[in-house]
DNA sequence: ATGCCGTGGAAACCACGA
């Protein structure tokens, strides 16, 4: 089972790159962040052909997020990330696919830092460490996955003290990165690769892709079940190569089962 | 050190992203 994790920027615009992306990968399940468009302006049609179901959580020019599937029926446990009622951002959805608890999640940017767009951040994420304390003892495999917005070391920048003040890689942003791992999730990449360079996003300007200079902040974040079923994960690193491509590049493991 | 690019939506610029 391939499950990918892919921030499109606007998946209208984006529709070309997805299709094309879908049909090479071939995932089986793939959570989508930031959509950029209402719920009655997803491309369902566009995705139905291309072979796969979906339930999304879209928003009027911003954040968005959405589960595809291509074989197995997707159930839904609940969209929106609980704990504050004045929150109406779409930045999470979480379904129960062929036997996977999948937490597809767009957390927020947070820049400028110091200010409420990071304040917003922290609290998104204090509410995302309760959500998750909930999930990490479940007795199936659980998954969080998507654009956290967060390089957890100085392995997963290109020049990490530039980034210092950065909302991405600030001290308290890595420190709610690490409390929230603390639970007990685990990095799928960095569990099959501790050493390695490996980047899911460049800026679209100053040739950043041709330099590789990148960050690492699209993350798979799995439970102890689905942990000991990891096989494989890697970064569709050549789809951010394409013509009218997003910012980030797709993402994905493979998993033993069905 | 920096939205230099890109998307969406409203209105021929602005908000926002990381």
């Amino acid at each position: 089972m391939k499950i990918a994790s892919y921030n499109v920027n606007g998946v209208n615009g984006r529709l070309p790159v997805l299709l094309k992306w879908l049909s090479v990968s071939r995932p089986d399940v793939v959570c989508l962040q930031e959509l950029k468009c209402p719920d009655e302006k997803f491309p369902i049609s566009a995705i139905e052909n291309a072979g796969y179901t979906a339930i999304w959580h879209g928003q009027k020019s911003w954040n968005g997020v959405a589960i595809l599937s291509k074989k197995y029926p997707i159930t839904e446990i609940s969209r929106g990330l609980p704990g504050d009622e004045e929150d109406i951002q779409s930045r999470f959805i979480e379904a129960e696919v062929n036997g996977v608890h999948v937490c597809c999640l767009y957390l927020p940017n947070g820049n400028p830092a110091p200010g409420p767009k990071f304040d917003y951040k922290l609290e998104w994420f204090k509410r995302l460490e309760k959500r998750a304390k909930k999930l990490i003892n479940e007795k199936h495999p659980v998954l969080l996955a998507g654009d956290f917005n967060v390089m957890p070391t100085e392995l997963d920048v290109y020049k990490p003290e530039r980034w210092l003040d950065d909302a991405l890689f600030r001290p308290e942003t890595r420190a709610a990165f690490q409390k929230l791992m603390k639970q007990g999730w685990t990095d799928a990449i960095r569990a099959l690769y501790p050493d390695d360079v490996i980047y899911t996003f460049w800026d679209y300007f100053r040739n950043a892709y041709g330099r590789n200079a990148g960050l690492r902040i699209d993350h798979f974040l799995m439970n102890d079940v689905l942990t000991k079923q990891l096989k494989s994960a890697g970064v569709d690193k050549e789809v951010r190569g394409w013509e009218k491509t997003s910012d980030h590049a797709p993402v994905w493991i493979t998993v033993s089962g069905k």
